[in-house]
DNA sequence: TTGTAAGCGTTATCAC
DNA sequence: GTGATAACGCTTACAA
């Protein structure tokens, strides 16, 4: 079976017996008004008989919008991202853009390389979930003009607007709760520090604590490479190694919690009998784990819906006159909410502080 | 600050004193030997002074390629998906590709509407993921010559290439083990009949249990209507409603396991101790679930790579003449592998069969 | 209200 | 080996 050829505006336009300009102003919602009810009609008509199909490409060459945006994560198999990038793309799909997909894996070439790729293929913009603090590709695009929507992590002062949950605030949230039952000494296991999120959660923690009245020991603060069940494991075997009487972790986040899982049950020690454990995130799955984790929470498909809606309201803006992209950048904080599950207990032998 | 106006072929032919056709052959390796090695230097060095980027919209309409691919899946929150999706990506990205990706929610209208979105956009081909055993959107494709690679499952007929774990000998690994653990009135959880998996499994599972000389009580096999955990549940709990005396479930897949572990704690009964349970996919993060599941395991990412290469096999294929696609299809089957885990045992009271 | 014509950036097919 | 020219399918001033 051979391929059908395809329809073109030119085989609309001679059907309905117009000139494809006319077949052109007719099919777009926009230019529809300009042409007359009756003519308008006929070429619907003949769009609708031969299944006619605009081709987006040669639109997209034309209008230079291609509908179509990149999302650029770490790892879609971080169980983090696939419900804000459902989120994204239902959003998108809503106002019939589609996502391009790319996995960067923190990878500074990497993360180049897909960039241009999309940017190649005319992207309308990016939403980014993968932002280092300072970011070569951030600036890049501002000065290009491409519209970019921050997910999860922020980067400061290239204007872009950003969705993210409240981190502070969501660790404050993991201390009060260890503080409320007891512990005393905890300690943090800080994620990488050239990522907003790695930052303003220990930041977060070490106020939390501060708040509290409860010194934040350094020895007790241990820091991961990368947000990985690893590192986890390697920054909990060492805080245990030092032997510091800790009785509580406040995790990064959901991969390092897991990861001190692995590093107690090595040590031998229970959780949370022995040590209580928070984690951030509150991952798909983690209620189920054993013991189900404890966890700040923030709405993730939300998450994404939020960028996909800034990212629509940025590529619109950035269609009028000279709007400057970034201008009123909105900054999206979603409310963190702790699930206490069965990884945080009061402390064995609480000390009086 | 305003956008760079984008660099073209002209600018760089311009500079490099040669025509803007020229330009494109040194540009392109596959018809770079066309133009001199002097030329070709000063034009590359051209190019990559004023940081020539091709257009890749202008290219695709004129070579009707587009080095693009859509992914078709149902839901990337189902935690079967992201490993194969990243497969697919990371093999198409090795040669350049990127991929769209779609969730379609397994609903008819939804998936249509991608489908025609992402063709509207001129991809190359479609990875689909989605595939009822018969679907009017395989038989579009096939008739417009697309590529389409079906993962995970397949639908007969089209003559497209597909990738998938061989289920029929999966579902018998976890007959043959719960078998061998004494279990003699052994459950099953189909999955929907529509899909090959629900399909295959069910087979399988009926072939395994005569293959032991066992019989299926019709009244031991539930069928659920879709694989999540709410299906799970609904029929793990007919099951027990029926009051055979089952101690075993074989699910047709991980989340109908999952939802089995609800049903069996909402009866207050203990997995493994009074039912065992087994799933199949072997999902991220399941080997950490209380309990932790048994289940029938293949590689995931591998299920993507293959699917990627298979892909760019057929565009490739496609390219030369009229090449039917589908002519020599390759059905990929992965080999599974049984994980044990601890949710399943021997019976309580092994029943002499 | 509709037609005309130019052009988006690239590549394919001719000549030279 | 290189240049000229047309064309991919569509949109959009501008003209009628």
């Amino acid at each position: 079976m051979r391929p059908d050829p395809p329809v073109t505006l030119k085989d609309v336009a001679a059907l309905a017996g117009v000139h494809p300009a006319t077949a052109s102003r007719a099919l777009n919602l926009e230019t529809r008004p300009l042409v007359s009810g009756e003519t308008a009609k006929r070429i619907l008509a003949a769009a609708d008989s031969l299944g006619y199909r605009p081709n987006t490409v040669a639109r997209s060459l034309r209008t230079r919008r291609s509908h179509t945006v990149g999302v650029l994560i770490p790892d879609l198999t971080n169980p983090l991202f696939p419900p804000i990038v459902r989120g994204i793309e239902d959003r998108l799909a809503a106002d019939g853009y589609v996502a391009l997909i790319g996995n960067t894996d923190s990878d500074d070439e990497r993360e180049r390389l897909v960039f241009e790729r999309m940017r190649a293929r005319h992207v309308d913009g990016f939403v980014c979930a993968t932002a280092h603090l300072s970011s070569p590709l951030l600036a890049e695009a501002a000065s290009a003009g491409i519209p970019v929507v921050l997910v999860n992590r922020y980067a400061k002062g290239y204007g872009f607007p950003a969705v993210s949950v409240d981190n502070e605030r969501g660790i404050g949230l993991a201390v009060s709760h260890l503080v409320s039952l007891g512990h005393r000494r905890i300690a943090h296991i800080a994620g990488p520090q050239d990522v907003s999120t790695g930052l303003l959660r220990y930041r977060g923690f070490t106020d939390a604590m501060a708040a509290h009245g409860l010194a934040v020991d350094p020895a007790l603060v241990a820091h991961a490479a990368a947000y990985s069940l690893e590192e986890g494991d390697r920054c909990c075997r060492a805080l245990l190694e030092r032997d510091l009487g800790c009785t509580a972790v406040a995790a990064g986040n959901d991969m390092l919690a897991v990861g001190c899982y692995a590093a107690l049950e090595t040590a031998g020690l229970s959780c949370p009998r022995d040590i209580s454990v928070v984690g951030f995130n509150d991952m798909p799955f983690i209620d189920r784990l054993r013991p189900p984790l404890t966890s700040v929470s923030f709405p993730h498909y939300q998450v994404g819906t939020e960028a996909g809606r800034l990212m629509l309201e940025l590529i619109a803006a950035t269609g009028q006159h000279g709007a400057v992209p970034g201008d009123h950048a909105e900054i999206l904080y979603l409310a963190p909410e702790l699930r206490v599950r069965g990884s945080t207990a009061p402390p064995r032998a609480p000390d009086a502080s």
